[in-house]
DNA sequence: AAAAAATATAACATTGTGTTATGCCCCGTG
DNA sequence: CACGGGGCATAACACAATGTTATATTTTTT
């Protein structure tokens, strides 16, 4: 008895509406006459009161009609929106994705990989969460975030990684008696006082290892957390940094000079995602894109596969 | 190939999003388990993508669903508002009715009749627009508005009327000689200057036949188009004026005493619509509601059918 | 590893949505 | 006035959507 009403009958009923007649409306709809006509009669039925009246040959909507009409509109429009939008995912052009970084990301190289995939995908957004590895980690568990970058990853059974190795650099001001060396290795550091990451990262340690494998002391003059504040420092010409190079060719122009370090010592990224959620395939296309940005910073001697 | 988006397969995804298992959103929408697996895998091939996972025991929708969500559950959201608001419809519990009146009505009769109505019809909506009869007839053919209350309507093909005859009483400031007599005719008011319509009204023709039959002189103190001009004048001890009961009554208590004006002159008013436009049944139950709002004022002798 | 629960698949009934054929009504025209 | 055409409704039927029950398969729990 309680008839449910159909999209079909209002999509029949608003192309009458614009066309005055069962006849067009049909042919806008790309049906038969007979079946726009039925869809009409079905929904009067249910409505429970007249659709229509004749006027000097044209179907003119009843004032009932015209009081629902914006409503129908509405929800007929909306409907071809969800459809755009889900055509768009498939395509991989829209979604959601919610990033966790290393702050250092935050502010330079991310914007650039993020506005580059935007370019073919204007439905997708972004959400980025600076933030310390500790920090980054417990979301990926709690699946707060769909990718996060970080560094001193240990592994994690919740924490799907993938490794990237980062070329490192030593950086001095301009103008420095180090300019002249085409590498700089410990021994040529010898006396000078370095900036360096904190004492219990990875990073300090194999730079560490490195002094101690040449019988050359150590001297700290700052211990910083993060490779952009060492920059930053170098640039303001406090002293001597060995950082990543992806972090030093941001300060390129600010009066910092950098050489190879030997030996390599590789800055290990991890770029993350929870195990379990299933990534959506947006997130999985801009983790890659996110990747390929790193190429040209990684050491010659890894691969790494998601 | 192309298969359309189906407001039932939307139902069943916020169905299972919500109960994160098939079998309760099948319970929920009162169907079978199997009709509800079907809708989802119909639903997932159309939109190309995954549509829930797994996780220990419960059904996760992807990310793509979520991004989708919001819209969706507006579309069903207005579907079910739409099936609301036809429902009132049905129960003449909704519509818009477009009124064109006589300025007196805008602000006093009408309003009070209108909030009568408004009690058991929450989703009825007004809009009230006051002028002349000439511009009100104008709007009645043109089918502008919906129901027009005027005087003086002549007849024409295009507007359907319902004429109905308002007592007239003789007015005038409390404290004033007349307030002795019981009744009023033109005798009693010899020498008094009158406040009156317009000369080129019914109305003013009727009250000078009057005054004519009685060899009453007819002098004029004011003329004016509406009756509550008139009252306003009055209830500001300018003089005395005969008027629609109608009006009078809002003076009452305005230092105005009223008296019955024999010999019975009517003030006929119309209660107009459109003939061509078929009125919603709202609007025509507007109309009785109007007419019997103005019965307690009507002249004895006269009954009048739409 | 077995039992229980949840979900998917298969076969089939019912209903929605399309088709074509046809009849009715209104209207302009010979 | 008869006639024909346009526009709509109705009838009879085809196929797709949506429901059913029965049963297989997968997942979770014990």
């Amino acid at each position: 008895m309680k008839q449910k009403l159909r999209l079909r009958q209002f999509e029949a009923l608003m192309a009458v509406v614009q066309h005055s007649s069962v006849t067009r409306a049909a042919k806008e709809l790309g049906i038969s006459q007979p079946a726009v006509s039925r869809l009409l009669s079905d929904l009067g039925q249910t409505l429970g009161f007249t659709l229509f009246n004749r006027r000097d040959g044209r179907l003119v909507p009843t004032q009932e009609v015209q009081f629902l009409q914006s409503d129908i509109q509405r929800v007929l429009d909306l409907m071809g929106q969800i459809d755009d939008v889900s055509q768009s995912i498939t395509q991989r052009k829209a979604g959601h994705i919610r990033i966790a970084c290393l702050p250092g990301f935050a502010t330079s190289h991310l914007p650039n990989v993020i506005a580059k995939f935007l370019k073919n995908r204007p439905g997708v957004s972004f959400t980025i969460e600076p933030d310390r590895p500790e920090r980054i980690l417990e979301w990926m568990i709690d699946e707060q975030f769909d990718f996060g970058i970080t560094d001193g990853f240990r592994g994690h059974s919740a924490v799907h990684s993938r490794d990237i190795d980062v070329r490192t650099v030593c950086i001095f001001p301009t103008g420095h008696r180090l300019q002249n060396c085409t590498h700089i290795s410990p021994p040529d550091l010898a006396g000078e006082k370095i900036i360096h990451t904190r004492r219990d990262s990875d990073f300090f340690r194999s730079l560490s290892n490195a002094f101690l494998d040449t019988n050359t002391p150590l001297e700290t003059l700052v211990e910083t957390r993060q490779f952009t504040a060492a920059c930053e420092l170098v640039s303001l010409g406090v002293g001597v940094a060995v950082v990543s190079e992806l972090d030093a060719v941001k300060f390129a122009d600010q009066h910092i000079l950098m050489r190879p370090f030997l030996p390599k010592i590789a800055h290990r990224l991890s770029l993350v995602r929870p195990t379990l959620k299933r990534p959506s395939a947006v997130t999985l296309e801009f983790i890659d894109a996110f990747a390929a940005s790193l190429s040209p910073f990684r050491t010659s001697d890894d691969t790494g596969l998601l």
